[in-house]
DNA sequence: CCCTGATTCGC
DNA sequence: GCGAATCAGG
């Protein structure tokens, strides 16, 4: 079940959103999760849009540099922290309650939708484990231009809680 | 010191 | 194709 160890089209969509909205890379890697902010730029690299054209660092000259693998260099830990946010529906995370109207309250049965009922303009949060039989989706009418519901929307795309701090955009 | 994106390279 | 490592700048 590499469900969270590859690139869906959910993923990627969700990564060119909010690459396009501006976020950056660590805060869209922190979103989706299971991912880091160099899996991200590698990504969007991939996908062929790097430079949105939001970058000041555009004339910084890169000359790949020798990576000269000979000397046993020590090894180092950067971000290990790997976690997945589709546990969120039920936990929040290890952080803070901030937003006061989020607390989730587990979809009853009843509520979740199944993919091929789905609609367009229909909330696609997934409940429950994808390869379980109870796995169902939201639903509830999603916000234009977003494929969550109001509600979702603010699990989905959480607000600067307590993302390191408002970072300059200079 | 922190973080930002960009690139290269190994798997 | 994916992601870590690394670089270079702010």
């Amino acid at each position: 079940m590499d469900v969270t160890s590859t690139w869906t089209d959910e993923r990627v969509e969700l990564l060119k959103k909010l690459w396009a909205s501006g976020k950056s890379a660590s805060q869209i890697a922190a979103q989706i999760g299971g991912v880091t902010r160099n899996a991200v730029i590698g990504k969007v690299h991939r996908l062929g849009l790097s430079g949105r054209g939001k970058v000041k660092s555009a004339s910084t000259s890169r000359p790949r540099r020798a990576k000269t693998e000979a000397a046993p260099a020590q090894p180092r830990a950067q971000r290990p922290i790997k976690v997945a946010p589709i546990s969120m529906v039920a936990d929040a995370e290890p952080t803070d309650v901030v937003l006061p109207s989020i607390n989730e309250v587990a979809i009853p049965p009843s509520e979740r939708v199944a993919l091929v009922d789905l609609r367009e303009s229909m909330c696609r949060w997934p409940i429950g484990d994808p390869m379980t039989s109870d796995f169902g989706f939201c639903g509830g009418g999603a916000v234009a231009g977003l494929p969550y519901c109001a509600h979702h929307c603010q699990i989905a795309y959480q607000p600067v809680a307590d993302r390191r701090r408002e970072r300059r955009a200079s």
